[in-house]
DNA sequence: GCTCAGGCTAGTG
DNA sequence: CACTAGCCTGAG
């Protein structure tokens, strides 16, 4: 621990590698400072933070970024009472959430959250990742930290004046022209992000499908991990998977995201990250 | 070459 | 409503 660091205890075990890596956010790199293995990145317009696991329910980073990072990876989540909330008797989501208890739904900045989910459609991890590093090294402001370099997402601004055909070749092909104009109408307001939380759930959502691009998952997933609202249920393959076999579900779309709200509760998006993670890490759910 | 991937839109039955 | 082609790109 060097002077520049503050340890942060958090009062239920908490798994940082596992929680930047389950499909919620792309761009924190591996970086080791003052010999401890972690992982460094920019939140927001904000310089870049470094965050390291100390401990089992220990999160180690610098000195100053305390608020921001605690407020960001949500180290006070009454995990509890979350739990408490899911239906009772589940075998498949208590065996989904002791496969991985440390996972956490993160709380980004909504807008890099949702134009990283504009690119993401039909795409893998890998490669959602590193589209989103190309933007951010285009577009994004650029910050000297420990030696290298760390990016900004890029503001909607500096998105809808890139153009269409720039965004093009960072790879994004027919997805271009969605974050392009994600970024036109939101610098220019007709969009209202910083608005949405005073909206209900139907009506952020309906604001957010007006979006070229956005339809319910990517709503869902914008709402659940920029906006903090855990009660959304971004239904994708691999959560439709599981519901069809452990849940015997056959009804689809919004009938099954209806469904699934409703059986997991006013946390179903966080009972959707353990399914999600599980489905993903365990071999096969598959029939 | 081919298939497929953590979607959405626009169009058809 | 339910279903489907087409969209771009890179990995296997």
């Amino acid at each position: 621990m060097t002077a520049k660091t503050t340890t942060l205890s958090v009062d239920y075990c908490f798994d940082l590698a596992e929680t930047l890596n389950s499909g919620q956010v792309f761009h924190w790199e591996e970086h080791c400072f003052g010999g401890i293995d972690g992982f460094a990145g920019c939140i927001g317009e904000a310089p870049p933070v470094w965050i390291a696991q100390t401990g089992e329910s220990e999160i180690t980073t610098l000195r100053g970024a305390e608020d921001l990072v605690s407020e960001y990876l949500g180290l006070d989540q009454p995990i509890d009472q979350i739990h408490s909330s899911f239906p009772q008797n589940d075998e498949f989501l208590d065996l989904s959430i002791s496969f991985c208890p440390g996972l956490r739904l993160i709380r980004q900045p909504m807008w890099e959250c949702l134009a990283t989910f504009i690119t993401s459609s039909l795409k893998q991890v890998a490669h959602i990742r590193a589209i989103s590093l190309t933007l951010r090294e285009r577009y994004g402001v650029a910050h000297q930290w420990d030696g290298k370099v760390f990016y900004s997402y890029p503001t909607p601004l500096a998105i809808a004046e890139a153009g269409e055909e720039a965004l093009r070749k960072c790879s994004l092909g027919y997805r271009a022209k969605s974050l392009q104009l994600a970024g036109q109408m939101i610098s220019s307001g007709e969009i209202d992000l910083e608005g949405l939380p005073e909206m209900t759930t139907e009506q952020a959502v309906a604001e957010l499908t007006r979006l070229h691009g956005v339809g319910d998952k990517i709503a869902h997933c914008a709402l659940l991990f920029g906006g903090g609202r855990w009660e959304m249920f971004p239904i994708d393959v691999w959560i439709e998977r599981v519901l069809r076999k452990p849940y015997r579900k056959r009804v689809k779309g919004v009938k099954l995201q209806k469904w699934a709200m409703k059986y997991f509760g006013p946390n179903a998006g966080y009972a959707q990250q353990y399914l999600f993670h599980f489905a993903r890490k365990s071999v096969s759910v598959n029939d």
